[in-house]
RNA sequence: GGGCAGUUAGCUCAGUUGGUUGAGCACCGCCCUUACAAGGCGGGGGCCACAGGUUCAAGUCCUGUACUGCCCA
């Protein structure tokens, strides 16, 4: 007997021993001049400041599945790991930080308070690392990469200063979405919208030449000190004599224009607008299209500024109470009405965003959208295909992106200002003089870039670029990227457009978009609704292997996941089920592998069947895999694992351990420990930890050492051991086992008590196979006595079954329930009835016939033959029931 | 307002090309059978949201309705 292994599977010590020994032993550092097809993957990068969600581990363990599969499968295997600076986030991080010390970063000024996130980034940045580690990711660590390292930094500034040269940024004045708590200009997309109750105003304008009045509504009546115009739709008749006119602002009677439009809806509100350039994105459209006057009522900080006259210095809050008030008091409020509409807030901080006007820096995303849009689906895939539209609509009606930022974490902006004569300068290093006018008085933009902005280079950016390195060309583009479809636009499109604009090639070949982690009732997971589900702590009581297999088990393509604790808590019962397994496989296996014995020749049913089964689940699984069908490749090996290796063939081979016949034994050993082998395989790409310990203590020939199952490649296949036939066999044999466990369940016979069958079988053959395997049956069914024959005598008193023709009689002896045995016979008949009448339905239908393929009507014709003849047999062994039941 | 999903067992979800609906948990019996009680064996439970259509045949394809969720404006 080998090692034997503690009772039950203990996760913690072997998780921590093994991502230890695959870190130092750099099981996942690939050599670029390695053979094999290359396949490479770039981590999501979490943010630098971040703790690990369960948004993460679904990621990071279905990356881990395609990577470690794709190394069984003898492919070239990179996998970047790397974090993100997340500019914003961790900015705010950082100030908390700093708010407790009663200090802002202002005290601490521009570069004492970078410092100071570059020391909070060493003290916690590893944190994130360590929480993907317990995941068991097979990254490589040699190669790990932060956006705001020298290389990725450098790769930044040469990006940025190329696409300066091809116009391809430019800065400009425009409506930008401000969060006045971050005090940054934000993203379109960085900007999350919401249903709230919110109310509008209707508002008297007059007509300046006293002609009458227009009015408007407004959702936001502190914006009016910056109404540049009034707008109705050029079709509308009620307002058609207006338009032209001059209307003036309520209060603060300022002159403006009544325009015509067809943006106007008219149904909404009183189908005239009040426009506002400066403080509403449609406006600016409007303002630009017409030419208006651009007037910035409201400031940075929310505060009305002197253009907003009387109102000059109040907060916007405070200003709309006093304009309100104001207007109502001049009678010029028509009233006020409640109303549901969006208002956008800061992804980050969740301030309501003010738009606001002003000068930042642009990626024409619009120039660069259509070849992100051509590559798919050409060059790239993106799975689940419904995603295609998305991505489609989202390239077609993008707008220029906003990449500058007004805090000071994050790539600085590489542009000085001459202060001498104002000339621009985009350079990747910082110049000396201005080559304009040669002045040495240079200002760097304030601003740093969005963090997306390295984030869309981080496919290449992590592999050397702009080096022509050898990761480079060995591993771009990579095989597959792997993240939420939350980030198809910030993310996802960003890659594709820099990838393709430097590299010459989109990034991925595929793009595989999980699904969100939601709790059991669908909603999202957050903090402040208290339902997240920490992958950490689940780890800890349940092991890492369990969180993986039922995170893969829920990754069914283009669903949400719903998780709750209790599945992970079953999954757990999964993999000591495996660990079980092993501990029988080594207390019935010898010291060293057992002696080589042909399987495409092996004798006995059961062998045959398991090999069969097993070749079947491993292209099965495989061909999952390989459509990035994961619940499906989890499903095929929990079903192979527990209902058939376990359940059936482990109990099978049994009296093969406890035999005398040393050939009989050593066969049941050999299949055994391939068997096991190969499903530790199957199952380790999901299941790392616990597949790579038990192969670790199964024997291996002598003088050989136990090798890192990480390192093994996916099992071979075996034609010669794929028999549907014996298969099929088997499949008899279980169902006469099944059949005589039934008739002694449901008759209330101990399943420990050995009872005599009788089998009454259809025809020769199927006779000899009976015969042939009469020891599996008198094991499993707990036979002492097991009678094979067409002359058969069958008690009147014996309970009855039928399987593929073959009479399954059970004589019942002693006290059973004999009333038990005439109700199942009977329920068991009206199934086979109903089946029947279903089926003649079918076989009476005469375009059924002519028109459904032959092998289909076949198939149902053989079955209804079945079930005649099954019916026939139950129902004359019924009779002979009765009859003794009559006796009695 | 535009777009995309979902509706299958008490709960959470599978169901690849149309061809007798499956799993986990929960439930009901019987078993401590020397790998596993985190287990074994057996069982109950579903007009696959609703209404039409295509087809010999629809959970599966098409149309519409209802409800739920998400994204974008």
């Amino acid at each position: 007997m080998a090692d034997t292994l503690p009772k039950g599977y203990e996760p913690h010590d072997v998780e921590a021993r093994w991502c230890k020994h695959w870190e130092e032993d750099k099981t996942f550092t690939p050599d670029p001049d390695a053979p094999g097809e290359p396949y490479s993957i770039v981590i999501p990068p979490p943010n630098v400041t971040g703790a690990l969600h369960i948004g993460h581990a679904l990621n990071v363990t279905l990356i881990d599945v395609l990577c470690r599969h794709a190394r069984q499968k003898g492919k070239n295997v990179l996998w970047v790991p790397g974090t993100d600076h997340a500019g914003i986030a961790t900015q705010n991080v950082v100030e908390r930080a700093l708010a407790k010390e009663g200090k802002g970063r202002k005290d601490l000024g521009r570069e004492a308070f970078v410092d100071r996130v570059w020391e909070w980034r060493e003290d916690y940045g590893h944190r994130i690392l360590d929480q993907i580690r317990a995941l068991g990711a097979s990254v490589d660590w040699s190669r790990l990469r932060f956006t705001m390292d020298a290389g990725l930094s450098a790769a930044v500034r040469k990006v940025f200063v190329q696409l300066y040269n091809e116009d391809l940024i430019y800065k400009g004045d425009y409506i930008i979405n401000w969060c006045s708590r971050c005090h940054t200009a934000l993203a379109d997309d960085e900007v999350e919208h919401e249903q709230s109750r919110g109310k509008l105003w209707k508002v008297r304008y007059l007509l300046k030449d006293g002609s009458g009045s227009i009015t408007i509504a407004t959702t936001r009546p502190e914006t009016i000190p910056g109404d540049t115009a009034i707008c109705v739709h050029p079709e509308d008749e009620r307002y058609a004599h207006m338009v032209g006119k001059t209307a003036l602002v309520p209060v603060l009677g300022r002159e403006i224009p009544v325009i015509a439009d067809a943006y106007v809806d008219r149904e909404f509100g009183t189908g005239a607008l009040k426009v506002t350039p400066s403080h509403d994105h449609n406006d600016w459209m409007l303002g630009k299209k017409h030419d208006l006057l651009f007037i910035q009522a409201i400031d940075e900080n929310g505060i009305m500024k002197a253009e907003a006259g009387i109102y000059e210095g109040l907060t916007k809050e405070a200003c709309r109470e006093k304009i309100v008030a104001d207007i109502e008091a001049a009678g010029q409020l028509e009233g006020i009405e409640e109303l549901d509409h969006a208002v956008g807030h800061c992804y980050r901080c969740h301030t309501v965003v003010e738009p606001h006007v002003s000068t930042q820096w642009f990626v024409a995303a619009t120039k660069m959208a259509p070849a992100a849009r051509d590559a798919v689906p050409g060059m790239t895939r993106i799975l689940p295909e419904n995603w295609l539209k998305t991505y489609n609509h989202w390239l077609d009606n993008i707008r220029d992106w906003c990449i500058s930022r007004q805090i000071w974490w994050g790539h600085r902006i590489p542009a000085w200002t001459c202060e001498a004569c104002s000339h621009l300068i985009v350079a990747e290093e910082a110049p000396d003089v201005c080559p304009h006018c040669g002045s040495a008085s240079l200002k760097q933009d304030e601003d740093v870039l969005d963090t997306w902005f390295s984030s869309a280079l981080w496919p290449f950016s992590t592999m050397g670029w702009p080096e022509d390195t050898k990761d480079l060309q060995r591993w771009y583009p990579t095989s597959v990227l792997v993240t939420g479809f939350d980030i198809l636009f910030f993310w996802v499109a960003r890659m594709m457009m820099m990838g393709i604009h430097f590299m010459g090639k989109p990034p991925f070949a595929d793009v595989y978009l999980h699904a969100l982690v939601r709790d059991a009732s669908g909603r999202k997971m957050s903090k402040s609704t208290g339902n997240v589900i920490n992958p950490l702590e689940m780890i800890d009581k349940y092991g890492c292997d369990s969180l993986r297999f039922t995170l893969t088990a829920f990754a069914a393509m283009g669903r949400d996941i719903r998780l709750s604790e209790d599945r992970i808590e079953g999954y757990r019962h999964f993999v000591n089920k495996l660990w079980n397994a092993a501990r029988f496989a080594l207390m019935n296996l010898p010291e060293e592998a057992p002696a080589q014995v042909d399987l495409a020749s092996i004798q006995g049913l059961h062998h045959q069947w398991l090999l069969h089964r097993l070749e079947t689940v491993k292209q099965e699984m495989d061909q999952a895999l390989t459509d990035y069908r994961f619940n499906d490749a989890a499903q095929l090996g929990y079903k192979f694992l527990w209902n058939e290796f376990c359940d059936w063939y482990l109990e099978l081979i049994k009296p093969d351990m406890y035999s005398e016949d040393e050939q009989r034994k050593a066969a049941a050993q050999y299949v055994l420990w391939v068997a096991l082998r190969e499903t530790l395989l199957l199952l380790h790409p999901i299941m790392p930890f616990v597949t790579a310990e038990v192969w670790a203590a199964l024997p291996v020939s002598a003088g050989e050492k136990a090798t890192d199952l990480a390192r093994e490649l996916y099992p071979a296949l075996r034609p010669a051991c794929v028999r549907p036939a014996e298969a099929a066999n088997m499949e008899l044999i279980q169902g006469v086992i099944v059949a005589v466990r039934t008739i002694k369940a449901e008759l209330g016979i101990s399943p420990a008590h050995r009872v005599s069958l009788l089998l009454h079988p259809v025809d020769a053959v199927q006779q000899n196979l009976l015969e042939e395997n009469r020891d599996l049956m008198t094991t499993l069914a707990r036979l002492d006595e097991l009678t094979v024959g067409a002359d058969v005598a069958a008690p009147k008193a014996s309970a009855s079954a039928v399987i593929e023709g073959c009479q399954v009689i059970v004589p019942l002896r002693g006290a059973v329930d004999l009333n038990g045995e005439l109700v199942r016979l009977d329920k068991e008949l009206t199934k086979l009835e109903k089946d029947i009448v279903g089926i003649n339905m079918k076989l009476s239908n005469e375009s059924f016939v002519s028109r459904a393929p032959a092998d289909v009507v076949e198939r149902e014709r053989e079955r209804a033959g079945k079930l005649l003849d099954a019916k026939a047999k139950l129902e004359a062994l019924r009779a002979r029931f009765a009859e003794a039941l009559n006796e009695e």
